[in-house]
This record gives C-alpha cells, structure tokens and sequence, in this order.
DNA sequence: CCCGGTTGTAATCGAATGATAACTAACGTC
DNA sequence: GACGTTAGTTATCATTCGATTACAACCGGG
C-alpha cells in the first residue's frame, strides 16, 4: 500500500492559482515577520501553508519576489487599516489608535520594519520607499495633517515599530521594564 | 614551488589576538550594517578582515555571538558620541546633532536597527532590549530630559534610522523624491 | 637553540537552501 | 469518456555556509 501517505494529501482542497496565491501571502506574511527576508526559507512558508516548497517557487519565481510581493501586501492593508480609520473620524488621533491595533497584530507593521532592512537589496529598496512614501501620503491626505505633524506621527510609528521588533510592544512581549514603560507611554499594545 | 603563493600571507602582519578582534569587529560592523544578521556571511567578515573564515569563528565562537559582540560595541560606540556630545551642550539639541554626525557614518545606527530586527532570535534579543533601555538612560541622564522628551528624541531618531536603512539619509543616497523633504526635515543627512 | 604557546591557514564536512525537472492527479469541456 | 489544462507533488541538484580538524609558521623564554 504505497497509498496510504498520500490519503492526507489527496484530501486536501485543491484551489485556484489565485487562492493559493492569497494563502501563501498570509503564511509568507507570518513567516517573513519573524525571520525577516533573509532569515526565513521558503520551506517554512511552504509548510506554514501546507504546500510543498517548490510550489511556492513556481508561484512566485523566487524568494525574492515573494518577499516583494508580501511587502506590497503588507502596505495595502496597512493603508486600508488607516483609510478605514479615517473614514470614522479624519483625524490623526483615530489614525494613531489604528495604528496600534496593527502593532498589536503585529505583523503587518514587522513586515515593513524587515522591509527597511532588506533595503540593500536594489530589487527590494525601490519598492519599499516607494511604499513608505505613500503611507506617508496617505496619513497626510486622509487627515490634512501638516508636514511637521506627519513626521511627528510617523516618527512616533517608527519608534513603536522598534519596539515591537524588540518584544517590547506588541504580542508575545517580554517582562517589562522601566525604560519600557516610559518610551510605551500610554500605548498599552 | 609550493611556496609562492603564500608570500603574500607571510608577509601580513602578525597581531595578538586581541588586536586582531578589533580589526575583525570592524569588519563586522560593516557587513552586517548591509546585510544584517542573517544576511551576512562569515565569509564576507573574514574577507574584510582579511582574515580566513575559520578563524573569525575561532576567535568569537559562533556568528552568533559575532553579531552580539558587533551590537554591544555599536551601542558603546554610540553612547560614547552621546557622551562627548553632553559634555560640550548637554543639551537633546547637541544629542540630536551627535545623531545626525551618526547617521551620517552609517554603520552604527544600521547594525542597531539590524538587531532590533534580529530580535526574535533568543540569544540577541536580551541583549539589544538591554542595550536600548541604557541608550533611553543615557540620553535622559545626559541632558536631563523628561519621559516625554526622551521619547520624542528617540521617535524622531527612530525614523530617522528607518529612513538611513532605505537609503534616504545617511550615505549612498537614492535620488530625492518630495515626500522624502518632508520628513528629513532640517536634517541634510 | 629549541620548545611550548600563540596566531593563523587549508582542507573538508554536513546540513540547509533555492531552484529545476519530471511526473501525477484532478477538473472542465467537447 | 477521452483530452488538454491546471494544480500540485516527489526527487534531485548545485551551492552556500557555519563549523571542525589538523596542520604550519611565528615568537619568546630557558
């Protein structure tokens, strides 16, 4: 019976391209938000999505291109979390309150950070300012806020981004400290 | 004539250990503040050391603990510019100029966002947690600042360390677009 | 002068990883 | 109900990388 391996297998749904497409975003997005680009393999997404590892390859052509395109993903939500936001109140407040429930989820905004840091690479770089640029934009257009309180908002961002790298903020954290404390403020993600 | 080739390696210069650590955390400061943690060889430390690769693990162990010692000494690097820059102005507005000269060199704030990134990793979270709660410490006892003061000081320092890694500030920059303006603000680094 | 300790290298290994190739099974359609 | 197309796999490969081992050259002291 050289079946029986295979019955799991054969029981699993088969989907479209484009569904396995969104499935292995959502596994590449937890995955890449932990190990980062160079960090993680595309065994741990294939297995976080439970598929095999070469499939991944095929749908997407390289790790690399993956990465791109969980970035690009990342930031679509990231904006929609904030157009959302302002379409209850257009205020840097209620975008401030947004973007903590995404530090608390924690990925999304990780993803980004890992972005940053992969920027060295000339495939990477381009997309990410391009995306930052545009989050910027966003925050700017959707709550008239003026150049100095964009920065000011988003340098906020960028230190609870750190944090959350850190464990510091976000789920999963570490025992906290004073100094934590402080920089948190009264952020409680 | 098995000898020629190592003429070269004869001739290069005998260190102590010791010394030969410095040069070789150079090298790691460096290549990890390109490809961070994960993202650099051994190998490339070894070559910018000028030094095989078997013998950078000899001397720290593991790549691991490679990049942990890379950490402490960034920090120690930077809280020593913030030290200098205190006892001319003790001042956030002197800290904050240290922070550009920083920024401008690069390396040493793109090795700490590298940790901050790398910080899911066990042995190297602690250790970067710890070493930003004293870099907060540092800054607030330098200049007397308060909770509120400090954490916008770091926020800002935060983007702009997020900005240096996409190659906006710092070094090696990418060409200026107008939402990059904006939030350098008055820093021309 | 030689000998123990130190600095450093070459050779090599095993595991991991991204990618390719060849194959198989399910689905829709004529 | 055969057939082309699409979804997905297993097997495998070439590299790369961190780490180990064994060895070589240099140096200072007795």
């Amino acid at each position: 019976m050289p079946w029986q391996g295979r019955v799991a297998f054969v029981a699993r749904t088969r989907l479209t391209a484009e569904e396995r497409q969104e499935e292995l975003l959502d596994a590449a997005l937890t995955a890449f938000s932990t190990g980062g680009y160079a960090g993680t393999t595309t065994d741990q997404v294939a297995r976080l999505a439970r598929v095999s590892q070469p499939y991944v390859i095929r749908i997407f052509g390289t790790k690399q291109q993956l990465f791109v395109a969980t970035v690009q993903r990342a930031c679509d939500r990231i904006e929609q979390r904030f157009q959302q936001a302002a379409a209850e109140s257009p205020t840097l407040e209620s975008l401030g309150a947004a973007y903590d429930d995404l530090l608390a989820q924690h990925e999304l905004i990780t993803v980004l950070l890992h972005g940053f840091t992969a920027s060295a690479d000339p495939a990477i770089g381009p997309v990410v300012r391009d995306r930052f640029g545009r989050i910027y934009r966003t925050v700017r257009d959707l709550t008239g806020a003026s150049e100095t309180e964009a920065r000011d908002f988003l340098a906020k961002g960028m230190l609870l981004t750190c944090l959350g790298a850190m464990r510091v903020a976000g789920p999963d954290q570490v025992p906290r400290e004073p100094w934590m404390i402080d920089l948190l403020g009264d952020h409680e993600a």
